[in-house]
DNA sequence: TTTTTATAGATGCAAGTGCATCTATGCATG
DNA sequence: CATGCATAGATGCACTTGCATCTATAAAAA
C-alpha cells in the first residue's frame, strides 16, 4: 500500500482547489463580459502568436495540450465564427494551416483586459511578486519528472 | 488598461499547466486501472465521509463545487452503478439523502491506491515536504480575497 | 389560513466531449 | 513504381454538460 505524506495530500488539494477557483473566476468574468470562454482565447492567442504563416492544427494541439479531435472541433467553431481561417498547406497535402482573421485579432484583444483584470485581482493583488516567483518555481518543480 | 506584472502571468501559467498535468496523470492511471474517473472518487469520498446519516445532495454540491444539475446527474449515475443510494429525507420532503452502499465503499477503497500512487510520484517524489508545505501555504493565500 | 417567495432537486434540449474509426496523403522499402 | 506503414485531420455515435425551466415542498408574509 502506498503511504502518502499528509503534506503531499494537502498540496494536491490546494493545487486543485485554487486552480479551479481562479479558473472559474476567469470564465465567469469572460462570460459576464459577453465573451467566449477561455479555450477560445487560448487558441486565438496561439494562432496569433504564430503570425502570418499560420499554425498547423497538430501544432496547436500540442501547445494547448488538447486531444486531436478537440482541436479539430474547436477550429471548426472558430472558423464558423469567422475568427480563424483554414488554408490548404503547400508543403503537406494532408493538412492545412490556420490563421487569425482581423475579427479574430480584435476579439482576442478585447478579451485580454477582462482576463488580465481577474488575474490581477486573484493573483497580483493577493500575493507579492516574490511569492509569485516562489510559487512559479515550486510549481515548475512539480512539473518535472521525479528523481 | 490593466497592466499585469510578468510574475503574475508566469504564476498563472504554471498553476494551470501543472494542475492539469497532475490531474491528467491521475485520470490516466485510474482509467488504465479500469476505474471510474476522479469525479466519481470525489463524490464517493465525500459521501463516505458523511457516514451512515448520509449527505444531502446540496451539501455534496457545495463540497465538490459543482453546479446543481451536475450533482444531480452524477448522483443518477452513481445510483445506477449501485454505488450510492438515495433515501427520502425525513426532515425535508423536498429532498433526500444519499448514502454509500457496500459496493460503493469497496470501489472507493480500490481506487485509492491507484490515486495515491500517482500523487506520490507527481508530488511526493518531486518536491520535499518542506516545499510541499510552502506550496500549500502560497496556494492557500491565493485562495483568499484580495487585500 | 391563504398567498407569496425561496429552496431542493429533476429534466428537455442544444451543444460539447471521448472513443473509435475513416479518408487522404506522405514516406520508406523492396 | 507498387506495397506497407505512419501521420494529418475529420466524423458517427453515445454520453456528458450547460442553460433554462419545471415541480414540489418549505418558510415567511399578509
Amino acid at each position: 500500500m502506498t503511504t502518502l505524506n499528509p503534506t503531499t495530500t494537502a498540496a494536491w488539494t490546494e493545487l486543485i482547489r485554487t486552480s479551479r477557483r481562479v479558473l472559474d473566476a476567469v470564465e465567469l468574468a469572460l462570460k459576464q463580459a459577453g465573451h467566449p470562454a477561455l479555450d477560445w482565447y487560448d487558441a486565438l492567442y496561439e494562432i496569433e502568436k504564430a503570425g502570418p504563416d499560420g499554425l498547423r492544427p497538430f501544432a496547436l494541439k500540442d501547445r494547448l495540450l488538447l486531444p486531436q479531435y478537440s482541436t479539430s472541433r474547436l477550429l471548426d467553431r472558430l472558423v464558423k465564427a469567422g475568427l480563424v481561417e483554414r488554408v490548404d498547406c503547400d508543403d503537406d497535402g494532408r493538412g492545412h494551416v490556420v490563421r487569425l482573421t482581423e475579427i479574430g485579432h480584435s476579439l482576442r484583444q478585447a478579451m485580454w483586459p477582462v482576463y488580465a483584470k481577474v488575474l490581477q485581482q486573484q493573483i497580483g493583488d493577493t500575493i507579492t511578486a516574490n511569492e509569485a516567483d516562489q510559487l512559479t518555481w515550486l510549481l515548475g518543480k512539480l512539473g518535472r519528472d521525479s528523481k
